[in-house]
DNA sequence: TAGATTGTTAATCGATTAACAATC
DNA sequence: TAGATTGTTAATCGATTAACAATC
């Protein structure tokens, strides 16, 4: 189920895809060895208002102090803390294609804490094969693995036509999120399980709409 | 600069970023054979409403008949038509490591009628080097050739730390729009560049965030 | 204390949905 | 013609911004 169609959500939408945004931010400036900053400066960095900021911050519980800002140590520890970073999450990369690769790669790097347990494939000739020091396992074994491991997290890099197919898999077996790479919409039934999609060829098409759209205002015909 | 801080849209955001969904959908239903439908048959399909399928497609020219719906092969010309996928823009990849290579091979599949024009990377064991038939150019010589070229979009994979320098190259030759996968945000300058980031681990940590909140759900304390 | 800045409530702005006249 | 469905205007809903009392 698509991010955006998900009930029951306490903060909107709105406000979580800003909370990566506010980490990598107050990362920076903690290596820059800034240590407290106020909504007006970190708004002026941003490029958001004050009053969002604010607006923001105080769903990760109040970390401001009045006429000084914010300290940013148990700022950056709350807002990580609302992302579950703190969570010991588990997941396994199906594909183990080029990009299944690539996201295996820059896992460690972008999800600190999470535990990548397995790599599933397809293709005979990489099963059993090592990758990023996964064993590669049958696609036939996937529901059982996530089963019996408990696993949360799918990331999802099989070609367009296995989508589906796989998601049913990992959806019976009980798993609790999709990491979407397939350039495809795929359907998770009855339980809410979030889906985040990483279309490639829709973001592409989005940054192409407004070199059309600069062209079609210089020259309207 | 972030395209939702760009000025000047005739169409919202919201609107243009859905365009690439409808053309994904109604490319499937020109292949189920399908050659028309209606708003409220499609609103069912993709979970939208059928009044917001009217008002979007409104902006792509008017496709409708009353009484009888969508004819499709027109209404999706029309929509690639505003996502400008007939005005044959040129590109060029910087950055040729593991990320870079995925997307030169995706980059003929998601970009169709978009040409790829070079490849450049600053790893001296690669330049001069050919990857999917291009040869790596040093990204010394990477502002010349999009001001000589007139690239238009520049797909930018490279490192963190050098994703701000070749930014300023690019914008400082010329360069249209900048597709950004460097997981940072780029700073563009007075030039309103629009720039579409493909940042990762934020997409990432907005899938786990849904994760935490399903446990702080289960167990509040 | 005075100045600064928060957290939160109220006002505004924009996007989505509903309604309906137009019409195939 | 009658039924269906569009395109568009009005109503609603939700997100952002402004304002301000609280207070460090």
């Amino acid at each position: 189920m698509r991010l955006g169609q998900l009930q029951s959500m306490d903060v909107s939408l709105h406000v979580i895809r800003r909370l990566p945004r506010y980490l990598r931010e107050l990362d920076d400036l903690m290596s820059e060895g800034v240590r407290h900053i106020s909504s007006i400066e970190l708004g002026r960095r941003m490029g958001f208002t004050p009053s969002q900021i604010r607006q923001d911050f105080s769903y990760c519980g109040a970390f401001g102090v009045q006429g000084y800002g914010y300290s940013i140590p148990p700022l950056r520890e709350g807002v990580a803390k609302m992302l579950g970073m703190d969570r010991d999450y588990s997941a396994v990369l199906i594909g183990a294609g080029k990009l299944g690769r690539v996201l295996l790669e820059h896992f460690s790097e972008v999800a600190k804490g999470y535990h990548l347990r397995a790599v599933f494939d397809s293709d005979c000739a990489l099963i059993g094969s090592k990758i990023g020091g996964h064993a590669v396992r049958s696609v036939s074994g996937l529901g059982a693995f996530v089963e019996k491991n408990k696993i949360d997290i799918a990331i999802l890099a099989v070609p367009k036509e296995q989508a589906q197919p796989v998601a049913d898999a990992l959806t019976e077996s009980g798993i609790r999120a999709i990491w979407n790479f397939t350039n495809t919409e795929i359907e998770t039934g009855e339980k809410e399980i979030p889906v985040e999609d990483v279309h490639f060829s829709d973001s592409f098409l989005t940054l192409s709409y407004f070199l059309a759209q600069a062209d079609r205002e210089k020259s309207p015909k």
